[in-house]
Formats: C-alpha cells, sequence, structure tokens
DNA sequence: AGCTATTCATAACA
DNA sequence: TTGTTATGAATAGCT
C-alpha cells in the first residue's frame, strides 16, 4: 500500500521512521476508531513513540478500558494507581530489562566472536553470513564515502580551474586564446569523468604566475590533497 | 475497501457484524505490530467485542504500555506527595537499564550492518575490521569443529577396523596373516592421516564375511555414514 | 505537508 | 468458518 512493498522491519532512516509513524498512527488509531463503531466494542489503544511521546485512543475511556483489562485478566497484583504493588511492578520491570541486557550481550558477544562455545554448526554458519552480510554493508558503505569525497574533489578541483581560467583571463585578455587550449590538454593529471564543464578544464602551470596569490581560492586549493 | 463502500456505523446484523470484527480486529492488531516494529514504538491494544471477549496486543506488555500510560497522564500526582523512595530507586533501575539496553541495540544493529548512517570513515573501518575479527574467530570455530569431527571419525573408524581385524582372526587364525596385510594396503578407499594406529588398518571385504552380523558394531558402521 | 502509484485490507459473496 | 475476489483505503516514496 505505497509506492513499493516493505518488509516490516525497524526503519533505518530515522525522517522517514519519524513521517511512517505519523502516518501509520493515525491509520491505527482511525481503524481502531472503526472497529469500535462498526461493531460495538470497547476499544483502547495506546502508543509512545520512539521519542517517548504518547498518543491514546479510547471509545469509552481509558481508565474504564484499564480496569476492565484488569479485570478480565483477573490479575489484580497491578491496578491503577495502586502504590504498594508499583515497587513490585518496578521490581519486575528492572528483572525484565535486566534479562533483555543480558540476552542481547550474550548475542553481541557471539557477534564480536569472543563467545562461541555452545554454538553448533548450523548456528556458527548463520553467524558467519550475518557477519558476511554486515561486512558487505560496512564495505559498501565505506565505498560510498569514498565515492561521494571523490565528487566533491571533481567540484572543487573545476572551482578553482575555473578561478584560474578567468584569472588567466585577466593577465593576458582573451586574445591568444588557443596557448589556453594547449595547456588544458596536457597539464592536468587527473581525468575528470561526467563533468558538464569539461571544455573549460585548465591549470595554470607558467612560471610567472606560480607565486601569484589568489584571494579566496587558497583554502580550496589545500583541501584538495 | 471491499466490494462497496460502507459508512461508519453500527452494522445492524449481528452475523455480519461478528464477521466483520473479527476481520477488523485482526487488521488493527496487524497494523500495531507493524507500527511498533517499523517505527521502534511501544504501543498496546486492548480490544472488548460486544460479547464482551478480549483480545489485546502490546509489543513490550500490556502492564509496560499501562504503567507508561498512567506515568505520562499522571506527571505530577507521585511527586508532590512523598513517594516512596523504593520506588524512585526502582524507576531509575529501569530507566538505567533501559538507556543501556537502548545503546547496546544501537550497537548491534551497526554490527548487523543495519544503521550506519551516521557513522564515518574511521568508524567504519573500525566497524570492518571488527567484523573481519570477528569472521575470522567464527570461521577458525568451524574449522575447529570440522576437525574435532574429523578425530572421532577416525577413532570410531579404528575401532571398528581393531575390531574387524579381531574377528578376521577368529574365522582365520593368526596363519596365513601376510595375507592380511594385503588386504590392509588395497582395500580401504579412505587416506587416514596421523593415526597412531595406522598399521591395524584394515577393512573386511571377503565375500563370504559381508553378511556376517557383528554385534555390537552394526551401530557405529552406520554412523560413520 | 501534499501527491500518486502501489500494495493492502476488507465487504460481499461462496 | 474459511476462502476468494472486486474494490476502496492506506501508505511508501517523492516533492
Amino acid at each position: 500500500m505505497g509506492r513499493g512493498k516493505i518488509l516490516i522491519r525497524r526503519i533505518d532512516n530515522s525522517t522517514s521512521r519519524q513521517v511512517t509513524f505519523s502516518k501509520r498512527r493515525n491509520g491505527l488509531l482511525k481503524k481502531a476508531k472503526e472497529l469500535a463503531i462498526l461493531c460495538d466494542a470497547e476499544v483502547g489503544v495506546i502508543i509512545f513513540s520512539s521519542t517517548s511521546k504518547l498518543y491514546d485512543y479510547a471509545n469509552t475511556s481509558m481508565k474504564s478500558v484499564i480496569e476492565r483489562y484488569n479485570k478480565a485478566k483477573e490479575d489484580n497484583t497491578y491496578k491503577l494507581g495502586d502504590p504498594s504493588s508499583e515497587v513490585k511492578f518496578w521490581q519486575r520491570e528492572a528483572a525484565l530489562l535486566r534479562q533483555q541486557l543480558e540476552n542481547l550481550q550474550r548475542n553481541h558477544r557471539k557477534m564480536m566472536g569472543e563467545e562461541l562455545s555452545g554454538l553448533n554448526v548450523k548456528d556458527l554458519q548463520n553467524l558467519e553470513k550475518q557477519l558476511e552480510t554486515s561486512l558487505r554493508g560496512v564495505r559498501a558503505k565505506k565505498r560510498n564515502f569514498s565515492h561521494q569525497e571523490n565528487k566533491e574533489l571533481h567540484k572543487k578541483l573545476d572551482i578553482v580551474r575555473r578561478e584560474n581560467m578567468e584569472l588567466y583571463k585577466k593577465v593576458y585578455g582573451n586574445r591568444d586564446s588557443n596557448v589556453v587550449s594547449k595547456m588544458a590538454t596536457s597539464s592536468s593529471s587527473l581525468s575528470v569523468k561526467e563533468d558538464p564543464l569539461a571544455p573549460l578544464h585548465l591549470q595554470l602551470s607558467q612560471p610567472q604566475l606560480q607565486h601569484y596569490e589568489m584571494p579566496g581560492t587558497t583554502k580550496l586549493r589545500l583541501s584538495l590533497h
């Protein structure tokens, strides 16, 4: 139900996760309302965003829903605002969290290749596969970084070359332009591809200009190395 | 979203109300799950049918959801009164654990190659290195497994061969022992290395013994394949 | 926040 | 109930 199918797994990108949360939250609440009306049911929905913001819906009242829930569960160990059982609740909560933490830590150690005892061959194969996948992902990301950097460098290079061209014009005017084009074909050691400004590629290398200070371009040139 | 559009109002026909309830209830719960997973949210849904049957879903636990809901709603009720320090303690404990859990989860996701945004080149290199190390560890463990298995197989093989040797002796006595050593050099298709019992390697393949049942060795032989 | 192309959920029917 | 299908809704990816 969108431009493409998606897997139901945590959305990596935090922006689109937020957007999706907002949309689907509204969808869920709408569905809850419809269910309550259409089918004459008592419905309560509680949602906490990953940033701990609360969104809720109850066709009657949340209090009613929760009390009915507690009654239905016949689990009176915890009830609304009962302070004596609150300690118990938090103790259990802490125990639960500690348990989750331990599981995750064990898992993590395995992924770090630190605690492989207790694994069978099948486990090891799965782990190996996962690590290979992760590694591929990381390397792809690295390549992407490199690629991005390259693009930026090309851009900077081009800017400097344009400036050099301007300077050259200022020094020599645009008479004798064939000297310029000659230089352009031989001075650069970098081959720049996919560049819409290719005809302007040019680099100054004439002795009389080597010590010329170009205002505002020094930093750019330094950053090229 | 069906064969026809419907108005959102109580369905009069009780049968189709039941059917719709069943279907939409499942839909709502599915959506709730998806929201929780996709957007990393804490979600709780409570539904009572018109016949008072309870259906619920919570990605963490309903208690946790309700407690968090109450906490978010009440806000300062407890702070004004004298909250038992024990509750405070456990709340802090839970918050701390939750924090640790989150950190570890984030870390874990990175190791799973799932959440690489926000990493710089240096981070990626470290991660890559770690994954390579882990992978080496896992592969070493796998090789070790294989090696161990191999050793065991050799041991079993040797036991069977010793038994066969004994049986051979019982059938033929130890006269004509050069027949035995001849067979040993030609009958086995497995090359067994690093075996301290090499001189005893032997396998029966004589026609008159092929249907001979050897007590206590059958299982071992089967397990070799 | 809007806008569509798509996928999904489901109303009616079997 | 469970399954099928035609249709209306929800929403993923973009802008």
